[in-house]
RNA sequence: GCGCCCAUCGUCUAGCGGUCCAGGACGUCGCCCUUUCACGGCGGAGACACGGGUUCGAUUCCCGUUGGGCGCGCCA
């Protein structure tokens, strides 16, 4: 049995979208899940449209995500010249030919097609022409002889068996007229000189295939095998767009998420292994297989994202998640404000808090959010509606807590948690209700009216400057 | 328009002819926990698009309808 190789083809017009992200993970998945390799191939032979930008971006995407390829990333179009002797070779063979006819002939072609209600197809009026007939000066293009007759079967190991009808195949466009290959023609070579066993990619490749099917068969290769996806779509079901989540990854980061929650969300997009929904990668890489993906389109859902990614922190060590917090803190918003007050202190501080934040957080961002009371300003403005509740007095049993907390000075969950603890001890409170009130009290974030009982009763017992003095000295 | 693909709760899905008055997860609703929020626990509502077949029997197989998606470039 031969070794599997497995490649993601991105080509650099944008960001690394959700669904290349997707492809990439199942491509990476397979691979592992096979003890094979999986490679990463930019098709950048658009000149006009690729950038350097977006090949970072999506390089940066990748490793972010976690999904590491073998080697080095290939530019497709550092091959051109490669790409070029194969269609020369083609010629050679019969198996293509130049064609001459200029733009506006197939824009006739086209036009005409569109009058008579059926699809645009080349007419083939070069295929059988003699050369010498060329019109002077016109840079020819290399069109693939393309059979006409019977259908070309794509034997597809996620939708099936799918036949095209030849006829409407038409002899595509190998080398354009300017000496560079089309996408067609690529791909097939490419792949075909990486090795490559088994293409997963996005189901609007699927037409594609079979005309590429007919490029290999043209060439005497042997086609890799193929796995189309079904794509991501929107909320509404329509095609994924930027009011959608067709976000880069990058935004999925600044967003607070982590790389093995979103690994995990876009696994069971497509996929799944029963009544499973928590795979960590080795389970992942364990159990994926193509057999098991489904054929009908997904929608991209971030509750459901947002709520994985809540189990997924809760899951991480209070150790883990903070040096992940911390490298992250670049790209959330709030992140660097944040970072700036993290002096060996202000990590203690945040270290300690940890474990009563990220039982609360669905996301970094959050974590972050929440994070706010440690290092907020004191003493804390009272907004209008809290000086009321203030005036108004509060509950007798937090007036009681307040000297325990004054003593305890450590303003960080747990310390709070603990003071409060002690004094349920005696009082029958339960705990954590009151904790986290405090807490929001001291950011000036209140909002809930529970809080503001809390407030109230701070407001009358002891000064609230008195309380942030507690807060800073011990 | 032509070709291809798809169709189970709002969403992701299990189901591969009888075990399904359809199971899980997210979301939602209610209760419990709790002087907030979150977590957690318990429970509820909620789907086989429609119409024909095939079969003793269809969510499962076939055809059509409807509805989505993709493709139809010297873009990838």
């Amino acid at each position: 049995m031969t070794k599997v190789v497995t490649r993601f083809a991105p080509s650099p017009t944008g960001f690394l979208h959700i669904g290349g992200a997707r492809t990439a993970l199942f491509n990476w998945l397979y691979a592992r899940r096979h003890g094979g390799t999986f490679l990463l191939r930019i098709e950048d032979t658009d000149r006009e449209r690729s950038t350097e930008t977006a090949v970072t971006a999506i390089i940066d995407g990748l490793r972010w995500l976690g999904l590491k390829w073998d080697g080095d990333a290939i530019s497709q179009f550092a091959r051109v010249q490669r790409h070029r002797e194969v269609a020369e070779s083609l010629i050679a063979s019969g198996g293509a030919y130049r064609c001459y006819a200029s733009p506006e002939e197939l824009d006739e072609m086209r036009q005409q097609a569109r009058a008579e209600g059926r699809p645009m197809r080349y007419d083939g009026r070069w295929r059988d022409r003699d050369p010498s007939e060329a019109p002077p000066g016109v840079k020819p293009v290399i069109r693939l002889r393309a059979k006409q007759e019977g259908e070309t079967i794509i034997d597809d190991k996620v939708q099936g068996r799918v036949a095209l009808a030849n006829k409407d195949l038409d002899d595509l466009v190998l080398l354009r007229s300017d000496g560079t290959p089309t996408y067609m023609l690529a791909v097939v070579v490419d792949d075909h000189d990486m090795g490559v066993t088994h293409i997963i990619r996005g189901d609007d490749h699927l037409t594609n295939a079979a005309r590429q099917l007919q490029i290999y068969q043209a060439l005497g290769w042997e086609a890799p095998v193929m796995a189309h996806i079904p794509l991501i779509h929107g909320p509404d079901g329509s095609k994924l767009s930027k009011r959608h989540g067709a976000l880069g990854v990058e935004a999925y980061r600044e967003m607070g998420y982590l790389p093995a929650a979103l690994r995990n969300y876009l696994v069971r997009l497509g996929w799944s292994h029963g009544d499973k929904e928590f795979f960590s990668t080795e389970e992942m890489m364990e159990d994926f297989d193509l057999a098991a993906i489904g054929r009908s389109p997904s929608r991209f859902d971030f509750a459901k994202l947002e709520n994985m990614n809540g189990h997924y922190m809760r899951a991480t060590t209070d150790a883990e998640l903070l040096a992940t917090l911390i490298e992250s803190l670049p790209y959330l918003p709030g992140g660097p404000e944040l970072g700036r007050r993290l002096d060996p202190a202000g990590r203690a501080k945040l270290a300690a808090a940890l474990p009563g934040l990220k039982e609360r957080a669905k996301t970094l961002v959050e974590l972050v959010d929440g994070a706010g009371y440690l290092f907020s300003a004191r003493p804390l403005q009272l907004d209008e509606r809290a000086r009321e509740i203030v005036a108004q007095g509060g509950r007798a049993h937090i007036a009681a807590l307040l000297p325990r907390l004054a003593a305890i000075g450590e303003w960080t969950s747990p310390a709070i948690e603990a003071a409060v603890r002690d004094y349920a001890g005696e009082s029958g409170a339960k705990l954590g209700q009151i904790a986290q009130p405090l807490r929001a009290a001291l950011t000036g974030r209140a909002t809930s009216p529970g809080i503001f009982d809390v407030l109230a009763v701070l407001g009358r017992e002891e000064s609230l400057g008195r309380l942030s003095d507690c807060a800073r000295a011990a």
